[in-house]
DNA sequence: CTTAAATCAGACAAATTTATCTGATTATAC
DNA sequence: GTATAATCAGATAAATTTGTCTGATTTAAG
């Protein structure tokens, strides 16, 4: 069970945070990702190629290949992996369910809930990367 | 796609609230309920009945059968609908998904994120359904 | 009493999400 | 150059969620 992000958005924001957190290692393997994230391999690792595939992840082929940032941790924000993998609909649909719920037509929910949208929005989007590289090793330190 | 809750949970809320909006009605038939808020008939008639055996819903067996609050309106809150269906989960979990995720021991969203969960249960827990009565009508009126 | 219309119960099916497997390709290290 | 260790690509499988079907039971109405 999952809060707002499905499972893959999940893990692709833990493994890329991770990655932000070893920028100083040249790349870092699939197999490393999944042990100390205790995500099965094969699924991170698909993950991670999809968000190569979107400019956010740079992966090196070949033995002692792996996977690291793209570009700087300074110039990515969490709603980009978001929205390369659970694109950017919770921010748009309806709490509730209903359709077309906008000012002109809002569910009973529609003020209330904008407001947090708005600032889980904003969750997403003030930091970038390095800023939670020391709160993200932190707590891999204690998974297992 | 969802936003926080499972479609089951949308529909069970859409539902409570139509039901709450017609509590001048004995009871309301799953068909029209279904009709009304373009939801599968057999699949809200399933979702009423798990409300049912909740306690929230009322249900009138055999012809002109159909289903109503069992309490007070005022006596329920939207968070009773998603705590039956959903649980409360979200309410717990990481929204990274990392596992242990406490003040000791916090994902780098912890704090920001803990402030927006608390007003979203708020939102689900300071009104009660009769609060929701005319909005509920006004945007089921304007659906089909 | 019979019919009709509703909930109820449980199996079934479809769709989506999550996870795994197999083999190909790539590139390093020895 | 050969072995090794990694990503890559696509098929497959498992699990969960969403939706449907069938028939039984219940009850109001004529």
């Amino acid at each position: 069970m999952t809060v707002i992000f499905s499972k893959k958005c999940e893990y692709g924001l833990q493994a890329v945070l991770y990655l932000a957190a070893h920028m100083d290692k040249n790349v870092v393997s699939a197999e490393e990702i999944a042990k100390k994230l205790n995500i099965p391999k094969e699924f991170v690792s698909k993950i991670l190629q999809n968000l190569t595939e979107s400019g956010i992840v740079y992966s090196k082929k070949g033995k002692s290949g792996g996977f690291a940032l793209a570009k700087d941790p300074q110039k990515i924000k969490l709603i980009d992996i978001v929205a390369a993998i659970d694109g950017l609909g919770i921010f748009k649909s309806c709490v509730l369910g209903f359709p077309n719920c906008n000012p002109d037509n809002p569910c009973p929910l529609h003020g209330k809930w904008g407001e947090l949208r708005s600032k889980a929005y904003d969750m997403l989007t003030e930091e970038n990367l390095d800023a939670f590289k020391e709160k993200t090793l932190k707590k891999v330190m204690n998974i297992n």
